[in-house]
RNA sequence: GUCCCUGUAGUUCAAUGGAUAGAACAGCAGUUUCCUAAACUGCUGAUUUGGGUUCGAUUCCCAGCGGGGAUACCA
């Protein structure tokens, strides 16, 4: 049926009946042509030239011959130097548009009962300050790519590792005990999430003023620079409280169980928020709280089988020298467990709760190692998706000024960061006219969905693995290869479509087989027919930026086309007919490729 | 020190080993009696360096230079 395939098996019975040679796959190289030259697909024949020992040229030329005269798709050819550029007969193009008309959720595979069962993790936020932008990649990025791959065919499970216990916790929990004065979201106004956020930043604030008077006091006393630096780091008074009150947490005190309790649930309801923003869910949270201790027994019985090594101060290493890593620490040496030991866990509970076939991690390309050694670390547990687990690895979002650090202040905060990009979207309407006849809460959903549409696209068409840079001032645009202009696009279809019905043309999903179909129109067909490609190319790849980037192509095609030609204009019947189903298609393909990264699309802009 | 990632127009990003390296933004010049001008058209402008493999290298290999990260009894 698809092109492609049928010009490709028919390149290969050619060469057998020219040369005598069954050729692979490998050395059938089918390319769509380029623009500059006349035709669809070509041919690199250079592979070839062993083959039939012949020049570039001439055996281009036979293959082309023969193809013309024996493949009723092809309708032409043309040869240029070692490439062979074949037209395909109209008709091919009209039979593959009406096949795209009527497949539901054209591109798209339905999981099955049999598919493989991923499961993804993404987002696993701490809980001691509010989600940046950083996560916000994250999260659109876990988003997509379990769209995608439940796109491509495979059951889905997205789930979330909460980070909800430690140090990082204990020393926003003292700032408010501290310095607090019992105020709550509720008295304060603020979401729960930016008011434990604002005590870590206060109880930093206070422990750096102690380190640093301490730092003076050791350097009198005749310390060098570092160590000084090291000790007033270890002796400050608010840092070594901050551990105690961890040690009382993981003894269970009731007090500081309590307040952990409390503050936590501040948090989480700021968290919801801000998903709820984004448009991202989970079928399954975890909390490190809960995953720790399991991972501790996990450790111990790896122990006991002799896979791991007890030092004499207590602590438990896995030794990783033969497989060229070092050695790395799973249980401390007073026995608490540290990140790694929560990962193995985690993943205890979920190959427990689900039978899971392959797992994905969304985490930032910082903990590379990390989860080298975690996949390693599973593979000797016994898991078996341990050894090819995915680490979904993606770059740091740098700032104009360099790398983003809470600490210092100079993060770009996820609840702003939307809101700005909202109400930018609504100015920007609005200076467009574009509201002139609309209620107040379509205004409200069109900025929403543009503004987020903007935001989302700029993360996501980036390659994944490279870092980024965000210019806050200039950095969102909303023309060029932005997520408004595919937006836009959107519903200007649409609106041609409504438009086409109040005029009363039914148009259908099927074109009749003889339309004229010239030649941009058999390129936007050509770019649709891609589309189940791109899906699976995105899917093995773990690349959301293949699927961003093929939309932007196919709307700025369509926009060339729309601009060239009319479409409920048009005299000819079976040619308005051809456009109409047409545009359809480009509209839903763009709205299926947008959901897939996450975007909404809305019916009137 | 060792390991991993990365280097493309002024800027932000593309390019299964294929033809003259594509877009967008910024800049300059145009297009609207016509289905949404958040559009369309034109001009200017780039592969870090040196080797290697190949008919062919932005892409693969080696070396140098630049940027980022990891190598924590932090998470």
């Amino acid at each position: 049926m698809d092109i492609q395939n049928v010009i490709q098996s028919a390149c290969a019975k050619a060469v057998e009946t020219l040369y005598g040679a069954q050729v692979g796959a490998e050395q059938l190289q089918l390319q769509k042509t380029k623009k500059e030259f006349e035709g669809h697909l070509t041919l690199v024949v250079f592979p070839l030239l062993r083959i039939s020992r012949k020049k570039p040229e001439d055996t281009a030329q036979e293959i082309g011959q023969w193809l013309a005269d024996n493949e009723p798709a092809v309708e032409k050819f043309n040869v240029i130097k070692g490439f062979l550029n074949l037209s395909v007969a109209t008709t091919s193009w009209t039979r593959l548009l009406n096949t795209i008309a009527q497949t539901a959720d054209y591109g798209t595979v339905k999981p099955t009962a049999q598919s493989p069962l991923v499961m993804i993790e993404y987002s696993s936020p701490n809980t001691n300050k509010p989600l940046h932008l950083g996560h916000v990649r994250n999260n659109l990025l876990g988003w997509a790519i379990s769209q995608i791959l439940e796109g491509a065919g495979n059951r889905v499970v997205k789930t979330n590792i909460v980070n909800d216990r430690g140090i990082h916790i204990c020393k926003s929990m003292l700032a408010w005990q501290r310095w607090g004065k019992g105020e709550t979201p509720e008295s304060s106004g603020k979401k729960g999430d930016h008011l434990i956020g604002d005590y870590y930043v206060a109880f930093d604030k206070h422990y750096r003023e102690e380190v640093s008077t301490l730092f003076a006091q050791y350097k009198a006393e005749g310390l060098d620079e570092e160590a000084a630096k090291a000790k007033a780091e270890k002796e400050a008074p608010l840092i070594k409280e901050a551990h105690e009150m961890l040690v009382k947490w993981e003894q269970n005190d009731p007090e500081v169980r309590a307040l952990w309790k409390k503050m936590n649930e501040w948090v989480y309801a700021g968290f919801d928020e801000t998903y709820k923003a984004l448009g991202v869910s989970f079928d399954k949270i975890y909390y490190e709280s809960d995953t720790y201790l399991v991972g501790k027994a996990k450790v111990e019985e790896g122990l006991q089988k002799g896979l791991f090594t007890r030092h004499d101060d207590g602590s438990v290493w896995a030794d990783l020298r033969p497989e060229g890593l070092d050695e790395k620490l799973l249980l401390r040496s007073d026995g608490t467990s540290v990140y790694m030991t929560q990962d193995i866990g985690t993943a205890k509970l979920r190959f427990d709760d689900y039978p899971i076939n392959k797992m994905v991690y969304v985490v930032g390309n910082e903990q590379n190692y990390h989860f080298k050694v975690l996949s390693i670390l599973l593979d000797k547990l016994g898991f078996e998706w341990g050894k090819d687990l995915v680490h979904f690895s993606y770059g740091m979002v740098e700032l104009p000024n360099g790398k983003m650090k809470s600490r210092e202040g100079t993060v770009v905060d996820a609840d702003e960061l939307i809101s700005e990009m909202i109400s930018t979207a609504r100015q920007t309407s609005e200076e467009l006219g574009k509201f002139a006849d609309m209620s107040a809460e379509e205004k409200d959903e069109i900025a929403r969905i543009v503004g987020l549409g903007a935001l989302k696209y700029f993360l996501l068409k980036v390659d994944a693995r490279k870092n980024m840079l965000f210019n806050p001032e200039e950095s969102i645009d909303f023309n060029g290869n932005t997520g408004p202009f595919i937006q836009y696009t959107y519903a200007r279809i649409r609106s041609v479509l409504r438009k086409a019905k109040e005029a009363g043309i039914d148009f259908g999903s099927e074109v009749s087989k003889s339309t004229p179909v010239n030649e941009k129109e058999q390129n936007l067909i050509q770019h649709l027919a891609e589309f189940p490609a791109v899906i699976q190319q995105a899917a093995t790849e773990y690349s959301p930026s293949t699927i961003a980037n093929y939309c932007y192509d196919l709307v700025k095609e369509y926009n060339q086309f729309y601009h060239d030609y009319t479409i409920l204009g048009e005299s000819n019947e079976e040619k308005r007919q051809l456009r109409l189903v047409l545009s359809e298609q480009v509209s839903n393909i763009v709205r299926t490729g947008m959901r897939l990264l996450g975007i909404e699309v809305p019916e009137r802009m």
